[in-house]
DNA sequence: GCATATACTTCGAAAAATGAACCATTCAAG
DNA sequence: CTTGAATGGTTCATTTTTCGAAGTATATGC
């Protein structure tokens, strides 16, 4: 990283630079996720952080932006490893809901603890900016989860 | 989503409630980017992302979190479609320098355009808020880049 | 020089993602 | 009710992507 980056960094609108530093710390936790020594693939650690509760497999595919026979076998690891479990809905006894069990639970504490140790080691920033972009940050996933998912966006 | 949820985050500690709120709008991206009309794979996109400037193929392969030969095959693909093309780097004839060709710097403006646009659509920041986050993020993604890559890969 | 390490490529094997056909349940119309 | 179309998920064969071991060329240390 030279000091040229940086300056031509701040010439980009303020929307460009706040994505591309999402894009270095989303990247930096995807690796951090893979130093992790633990047995869940890439996508099967995805579905954990993703089920923060019960979703429906459909929801799950339109959340991890891909096709239902993948949200399939991704479940049947996570099942088959005792992270969660299947229960018909109530509402429609056609879907399922992906019910993190307490093992699951347990490993997603560790994978969102690791997360926020990431952001910690990652940032350099200190108590007061780091409440700040958290601030910020909640507020933003608070309208991307209220503004959801387009349906029928699906390719 | 849900009163609850909301209130459930607002528990956590600042540093996941931030990783958070990036997981969310990287994903808002990848979205964003598969709606995205273009002829680019996946992994294609995430070069074109990491190539703000020229950079080695190793280099490139520790950025991405994966292995060499996996690089090749992006490489061939971005270099067949005109995007890029392979330079010796002068200063190790074993090297290679990735560089964007014209039309690959056009499609990463476009890529990069695409990105701060989502964000504009999706954090439902007002322009303060904006700024502030961004000078965050800027923050954040230069003590990334300085910290950040492990051993002595940097170039 | 010679041995060893590094940077990338090749190519066959393995893993992951996809899509079409399918089963069960729901919904809407008659 | 009964029937036909739509929806939620599954299966499985195919395609796509990723990996890793062996190979080529250049660099580095002794």
């Amino acid at each position: 990283m030279t000091h040229d980056d940086s300056e031509l960094v701040r010439c980009l609108s303020p929307e460009v630079q706040a994505m591309m530093g999402v894009y270095a710390l989303y990247w930096k936790l995807e690796e951090s996720f893979d130093a992790l020594e633990v047995e869940l693939s890439h996508q099967e650690c995805h579905m954990m952080v993703k089920l923060e509760r019960p979703k429906r497999m459909g929801v799950l595919a339109a959340d991890m932006l891909t096709v239902p026979s993948t949200i399939t076998s991704t479940a049947d690891a996570l099942e088959e490893a005792g992270y969660l479990t299947r229960q018909r809905d109530p509402e429609d006894r056609r879907a399922w809901l992906l019910v993190l069990t307490d093992k699951g639970l347990e490993m997603r504490q560790v994978l969102m603890a690791e997360a926020g140790d990431l952001f910690r080691r990652a940032s350099g920033l200190d108590a007061d900016e780091t409440a700040e972009f958290a601030r910020l940050a909640r507020k933003i996933r608070e309208n991307i989860m209220k503004t959801g998912i387009p349906e029928g966006l699906k390719k």
